[in-house]
DNA sequence: CGATCCGGTGGACGGTCGTGCACCGGGACC
DNA sequence: GGTCCCGGTGCACGACCGTCCACCGGATCG
């Protein structure tokens, strides 16, 4: 029994305890946001498919069926971590959308928002590159449908910028996966690079969007 | 003892004996391949990091301890097996040379390509796109290292395809690393796709390809 | 022909895995 | 203030894991 009885259930305190005890409900939101901590930290060299819900449990600080009393399984878990991750990305999108509306200088706002993000929401960034086509099924069709999401949003946005007598709704849809793609190579380039070629990176997703651009204005649906 | 004595050695007969008995060379070969294609159909569906040598020793029908007569550790295997994987992908390369060195078709002859060699090949693509962000370190670095490869290779085809006086070197290299991220992103859709999806997969990368080279006889480096 | 090589066997080890079960003790509720 | 709820404990189970070891027997070689 390595926790004594003074310092009862809660498994690891994150700040000083301050004499104030929390209700139960704060205790459990904490317990599972350590889980989900923990287990985007695991997983970061590897796979949810090779996450063990013991190590887990060890790194939290629990008992291993303590796991059960927050998720059903791993692949659960997996979930609430998409779930979490499309938030910060979602984000981003959000930042994106507010910093430029002109087209003179989206694509330098757009590739600034999305270096900045990465870098801050690492773990979140690097788990949906992976997960995405290596997770459990469950969670690789959760990303799936998010990203494709971010996809029809990003077609609609496009659909306000270009000339409807030249794009076709079903072009809008081929550009936004086009850049999407794009995109997402970017962050899987970005979060398995080492932090100082970051910049080279960036530099090269901008040329890349400025002649996707050059194509993208020249365009005219057949 | 499962294995009688009148079938000694060879764990699992691919064809009929025909009385000649193989060298030990071929006998230990003709292992090696069971292994790969093993561990290639066991990992299809997860990754090679939830992947067990016991798996693998299992399905091709040997003892475990006899995995370490053919490979190190299933990380060893698995560079066997990107090694393998890109002589599916350099023989795609080769077809997709071979068949049109014009560029009014080259986009449809390539993507034709693509599509034949990732139905006839499928475990192999599957298992780059996979391992590619989910593999043991060394294998993601192994498949980085060809795929940079595979880049530069392209980036010297179309410095003879561009006007050097509007392509410098850096630009081409960022074309190629477009074009090569896009093609393993359409990859990934196909080798995760229902297969009567694929025809119109197919079809959304030959347009985005259209964009690409609308933008790019275009182009002027600055 | 006899010695050697080597891919295979089979058993055993210590460790980790997921999960079932009974139980505890403090917060929440009547 | 007594009762219930429920997130945590601790233990045990059978299964699977990688790896060590001694050994076998047919192919190979001098």
């Amino acid at each position: 029994m390595v926790q004594s009885v003074s310092r009862p259930a809660v498994p690891v305190a994150g700040v000083a305890d301050e004499g104030r005890s929390e209700s139960r409900g704060e205790r459990k939101e904490r317990t599972r946001r350590h889980i989900l901590d923990a287990a985007l930290d695991l997983c970061e060299d590897s796979s949810l498919v090779a996450l063990s819900l013991r190590q887990v449990a060890k790194e939290v600080g629990i008992v291993p069926t303590a796991f059960y009393r927050h998720f059903d399984s791993i692949e659960d878990l997996g979930l609430a971590l998409v779930e979490e991750s499309f938030v910060s990305l979602r984000e981003m999108l959000k930042d994106v959308r507010r910093s430029d509306p002109t087209y003179r200088t989206i694509i330098d706002s757009s590739v600034r928002v999305l270096g900045e993000h990465t870098m801050a929401q690492h773990s979140h960034f690097a788990f949906i590159s992976r997960e995405r086509v290596a997770g459990p099924p469950a969670v690789r069709e959760a990303i799936r449908h998010q990203i494709d999401l971010v996809e029809r949003e990003l077609a609609t946005d496009l659909a306000r910028l270009t000339d409807p007598a030249h794009w076709s709704a079903e072009d809008l849809r081929v550009l936004s996966n086009l850049i999407v793609t794009l995109m997402v190579g970017a962050t899987e380039t970005i979060v398995n690079a080492r932090p100082e070629t970051r910049p080279a990176i960036l530099e090269t997703a901008r040329t890349q969007l400025r002649m996707m651009l050059v194509g993208a204005l020249r365009w005219s649906s057949r």
